[in-house]
DNA sequence: GCTGTTTTGTTCATATCTCAACACATGATC
DNA sequence: GATCATGTGTTGAGATATGAACAAAACAGC
């Protein structure tokens, strides 16, 4: 990874959070690029300087947080099934606003950022299905994952919007426990 | 006033925040501007550009604070005296931070902003001492005005460092009232 | 339709910040 | 005293952000 320059950190990280609080005030096509600017006090000009137009903003902002989430899943791989959602909750928590915010946003339709997570959370899931003990030999491997990832973003979501009432390893035990079981 | 460039505004808040924090921890002797500039998130020469070294830096934090209080003064004078200390206690509250890692802060002998502020309010107490109703007439501007400005600062300290136990109102109107007495 | 207002993208010159490197001082350890 | 590590202050080239201006679109109300 080439560093990058503290002046865009600083800048996306401002936009990011900026982002976030305007979606939690109103319908993401209700904001203006002006806003944005306002809110994460950037010059307008400057958010042009690293994204088209405000979807793409958003676009590479959620591909950031999903990008931040694939590298998790690389560094902790083959630990107990049991104990390996413990660091996704966690991480759950500590950006809790901007999936709460992502998740309920209705842009149009119902929202963007559902669609991409569950997207990545299936494929991750694919190469953990049990083809082995035969407990899966009547089901397809599409209607299992499609069942197990759907249900796993919807506890996520879930447990964000109810104010994370679980702790995070209490989630992540009960989470793996149920997948274990579908998968 | 030539409005200041935001990457100025940004990096001395920035600076003000991390030697707030920064002093809170350690003796402010023993902070390093590479502490500084870590804490800020800049780069170490960045702090060059503004500052000849972090006593310089320390000291216009207090100039731009002492100023900002100075601004009150013009903004609201002649007010009723029980309501005019109001926005002060506001200020003070939103800026706790600040005074109470200042106002407390060793850094070598009795804080050096103390003394500043001190100056400060005595300088705005000296056009307000009774000189009519001969109250004060065998008493000296000298020792009226430390009196006062010793008690109004102790004051402010205790008030904060307590955790502002009173709201800015409540405190507003006891201090305009002792203050009466005293001028 | 037309008109005034807002928002959008884009451009340019300039200001500020960054990063890396440097020489120097300070202080600790042997 | 020599050596090593750490902090300081400075420099230079380059990268990024700023502010201001502009034309074109999008949009509202009439």
């Amino acid at each position: 990874m080439p560093k990058v320059d503290r002046r865009i950190q600083k800048t996306q990280l401002a936009l990011k959070n900026a982002v976030i609080e305007l979606m939690s005030e109103k319908d993401f096509d209700q904001i203006t690029i002006q806003d944005i600017a306002d809110r994460a006090n950037l010059n307008r000009g400057t958010i042009y300087l690293h994204y088209q137009d405000k979807y793409d903003l958003l676009d590479k902002l959620i591909d950031s947080q999903i990008n931040e989430l694939a590298e998790m899943d690389e560094w902790a791989c083959d630990e107990d099934w049991t104990d390996a959602f413990i660091p996704y909750f966690e991480y759950f928590r500590q950006n809790h606003l901007f999936f709460s915010t992502m998740l309920t946003s209705k842009g149009s339709g119902p929202s963007y950022f559902r669609t991409r997570l569950l997207a990545h959370v299936i494929k991750g899931f694919e190469r953990e299905i049990d083809r082995e003990s035969g407990k899966n030999s009547n089901l397809s491997d599409d209607v299992i994952l499609q069942y197990a990832g759907t249900a796993y973003v919807g506890l996520i979501e879930w447990w964000i919007v109810s104010g994370m009432p679980y702790p995070p390893e209490v989630m992540a035990k009960q989470v793996g426990a149920l997948l274990e079981r579908s998968l």
